[in-house]
DNA sequence: CCAGACGTTGTT
DNA sequence: GTCTGG
DNA sequence: CCAGACGTTGTT
DNA sequence: GTCTGG
């Protein structure tokens, strides 16, 4: 699953990366990012362009947004068949940019890892948005994450994954077809991924500084 | 027909 | 909006 | 994902 | 236990 990432670069850094206008106004990097936070997505609708979008889908249809504190993950074998999915799926797809993402193994001590890709610093989820208008008209963009089979790096740790996409497949997903590209949506294995333990700071959405995604010291081995 | 749900994760 | 269950 | 709340009344 | 908010 995946309900915690960072995005730890300036603007300029995600500007050359996706080749993608920024404004510097409302963007600032992110080592803790946590559901129902506004976050930078970049849309098959508005290539060219990061918006911040609330993470936490909330489908056009919605009578109360409150849904999207559930949606923040979309299973990937299942989400073209899912009511609250299947319309964004065909239509909205969208990048969502990171440079690595947190998983908390539930065996024994509640332990947070951090998992980052060395060879690709920025990198992107495979994601899914929608447009939800409340009562006066307003409009609200939300998003969600896909998740698939967890990869060799992560399967100690979890059985699922977020989608991660490759720069070649970043393209694809963001192509204006109904026909879903469903070939990029399994576990990345094509590119290194490495992980290592964090302090339990990062339960707290609150703490958003460097320090969430320093590895910290274990008895043993220094490295995981 | 209307009412109510619409999701994922992990654990049992 | 669309599907399922009563 | 985790943390924190989870209620009503009346009064200031 | 379950929901909301970040």
């Amino acid at each position: 699953m995946c309900g915690r990432f960072s995005l730890s670069v300036e603007d300029f850094e995600l500007k050359d990366r996706f080749q993608v206008e920024i404004d510097p106004k409302i963007y600032q990097p992110c080592y803790n990012c946590a559901p129902s936070q506004r976050l930078p997505v970049i849309s098959n609708h508005k290539k060219q362009k990061i918006d911040l979008y609330r993470w936490g889908l909330i489908p056009f249809w919605a009578k109360d947004p409150s849904i999207g504190n559930k949606l923040i993950n979309a299973r990937a074998e299942t989400a073209s068949e899912k009511p609250s999915f299947r319309h964004a799926m065909q239509r909205q797809r969208c990048l969502v940019p990171s440079t690595g993402f947190f998983e908390w193994n539930k065996k024994g001590e509640k332990q947070p890892w951090y998992f980052y890709l060395p060879d690709v610093p920025i990198f992107s989820f495979a994601g899914l948005w929608d447009v939800w208008k409340d009562a006066e008209g307003h409009s609200v963009l939300s998003f969600t994450i896909l998740t698939t089979r967890a990869n060799s790096t992560m399967q100690d740790i979890h059985h699922r994954m977020p989608v991660i996409l490759t720069p070649d497949q970043e393209k694809i997903w963001l192509e204006d077809s109904e026909e879903i590209p469903s070939d990029l949506l399994g576990p990345l294995e094509s590119i290194p991924m490495r992980k290592h333990k964090v302090s339990t700071l990062v339960n707290k959405p609150e703490n958003n500084s460097p320090e969430v995604i320093e590895p910290i010291k274990t008895t043993g081995t220094l490295f995981d």
